[in-house]
DNA sequence: AGGTGTGAATTATTTCACAGCG
DNA sequence: CGCTGTGAAATAATTCACACCT
């Protein structure tokens, strides 16, 4: 978060931003802000703030951003493909490196320069580009078995959109994003909001 | 989430579930079940567990989830598009009356038995439906204009996949999505596993 | 036995407040 | 002065452990 917003200053020429700035643009609390950064060291000047460039750099560095990251996306239907296409990703160092489906209507369609490929070959694909994350955007009943395909040819980290809970050894990692259940929390806040 | 798995568990016919079982299903520990659901009241039966189906109707109606809720999809881009046919929405109680676009060539391309419509009937619109939640699939750029505009018209709650910071009055619950940032905190935890 | 509800203990997170540097 | 870094204090969340119900 803090790396998004210190783009964005840098972009507008900051040279440095106080931890009041940084906590009004994320959000939080000035304190927050600083415990959170000296968690990683200590990267700001008394008086002056924090230098946005560099701590850009620091960022980067520590969230493992120095470089392309390939990624394969799993899952061909209209999620799948919107997120194959979302410029979000690649300007933030994330490649699509290959989308895949088990639908033999969808497999050999066109996508960008290459074509949607069979979940078959992905253990061979994901070897060869060296693919570490995936994005999963296939219906729940057929999730779990995708991801176990995934996990085989070497996936060790995937977000995850099917509305279902997944199961995989600890050394992957997984984030799993639950529209309807984001939906039925702003619900919760509704109803539970003072009448007005 | 205690939801959709006792909602799991009753199209298994299960009629009541521990809160050990909850608890391995939510990827939790069996005391956090039990105090999470205490705080809503006092469900479970001694010796058995929690009535599966009782529990279900409580949590829906703790929710607000007793109706339907009618929202609107701003931004008709691949994202939008996507969202809108999201079965999982409908699934779960949220019917998409209407979605918007401010771009002239998009606004009237027919969608289901609707047109996509421009943001200048938002207003109106929200108003005649009665809509209170809106989905935000907008460009970052564009994004904090739209949010006022729906807010004028009297939506409450926002599910922005927009990647920026969204200033919003209070009495507007407002959570954001932003999947460039799931995939970091991937990388980072990639980063930093244990070499294996 | 089996399993909840809940105070108490523990652990984690956030906020305070201030010394100290540029 | 302004603003960071950081112990100490205050809050919050989680886990323990056990009385008590069925």
């Amino acid at each position: 978060m803090y790396l998004r917003y210190l783009e964005d200053l840098a972009a507008r020429g900051h040279a440095t931003a106080s931890s009041d700035a940084l906590a009004n643009l994320c959000g939080t609390t000035p304190a927050q802000v600083r415990k959170d950064l000296s968690f990683f060291g200590s990267f700001g000047k008394r008086g002056l703030g924090y230098p946005v460039q560099e701590l850009i750099d620091h960022l980067r560095q520590i969230l493992g951003l120095g470089h392309d990251w390939p990624v394969v996306i799993i899952g061909a239907g209209k999620i799948g493909a919107a997120l194959a296409e979302y410029r979000g990703f690649r300007q933030r160092g994330f490649r699509v490196v290959g989308v895949y489906d088990n639908d033999p209507a969808k497999i050999g369609r066109p996508w960008g320069t290459s074509t949607i490929r069979s979940t078959d070959t992905l253990d061979a694909d994901v070897r060869a580009e060296g693919a570490l994350m995936a994005v999963l955007a296939v219906p729940a009943d057929h999730a779990q078995q995708v991801v176990d395909r995934a996990v085989r040819a070497g996936i060790k980290a995937i977000l995850n959109f099917a509305p279902t809970q997944l199961s995989v050894p600890p050394t992957v990692s997984l984030k799993t994003v639950n529209m309807a259940m984001e939906m039925e929390g702003l619900a919760f806040a509704l109803t539970n909001a003072d009448p007005g």
